[in-house]
DNA sequence: AATGATAATGATAATAATTATCATTTATTG
DNA sequence: CAATAAATGATAATTATTATCATTATCATT
């Protein structure tokens, strides 16, 4: 991989965010500033990038492509008023793991897990009375037993 | 939500499979018997389901939306070589969820766990040669503690 | 069984996100 | 500095999905 301008424009913008942009949130917000810069090379490259593990690419509920410049072990909680996609630093232990394998006879190498809800914004914001009308697609908390 | 032929037929169709069918698939597989059946039926139907909470809705890692018609509490496996998404019949614990809620101060409803690596039978068919040299989005397991 | 209200359907247009193409520019290496 | 090959950017193409809307089917009520 060779280096470029727009590489380090592109890797500095993601730094400056927390919100997990999509490469399109992203394009413009570097286009304000670079109004020279090309969208695919921006998709290229955010690609390119977690490809080669340089950040991480994270795949909404609704399909969308978000990238995170961090690389520390985490997870995502995303709100389903809002859509925001905040960090979770937490570990979850490798017996789970050991015990998908043995369920699957699968060779895991990696794992994903996302959590959902209402962020402590949205839920002041609505006082609670925000409605879930969205697809419940995931594992309802009330089927999950330990 | 009224019922109607169409609906009957997707609900059948979908649990003749295992393999968690995008909703294109279905229609592809539904059109060669029912040929007069619409694309958007297809598609508006499944989505009404997934809402309903009378099927699941899975994201797959590229984006692509997967259904389920099994409701029972449990994860998936996504093979890096094929894309087929296997069923991963376990549990987490609560304490799991209380952890993520106490670090996100987020109200969490739902969560959703993706294992990803080598199914069985691409494993014996590249007998281990496999490169992954797709995008490594998620949380590398060497990077996981307990 | 006929009626009427309205939800569902299907053909197709529209949308939106992402990727491919390719001529031009730029970085790297000797 | 020149040669080579990768990277860029403009734009076309693709692809999955959704919106539109005239027509049809469903279902509660008579």
């Amino acid at each position: 991989m060779r280096n470029s301008k727009q590489k380090e424009i592109i890797l500095r913008a993601l730094g400056e965010h927390c919100i997990h942009p999509t490469a399109d949130e992203l394009y413009n917000y570097i286009h304000q500033e670079y109004s020279d810069i090309g969208v695919a090379t921006v998709y290229r490259n955010l690609n390119k990038f977690a490809e080669k593990g340089i950040i991480r690419k994270i795949i909404g509920l609704d399909g969308s492509s978000h990238f995170d410049s961090c690389l520390e072990p985490h997870y995502h909680f995303i709100c389903s008023c809002c859509g925001k996609i905040y960090d979770v630093p937490i570990n979850i232990g490798k017996d789970l793991i050991a015990k998908a394998e043995e369920f699957t006879d699968c060779k895991i190498t990696s794992m994903n897990m996302t959590f959902r809800g209402l962020c402590r914004e949205c839920e002041d914001k609505h006082n609670g009375k925000f409605v879930f009308d969205e697809a419940e697609t995931e594992m309802l908390l009330t089927a999950s037993t330990s």
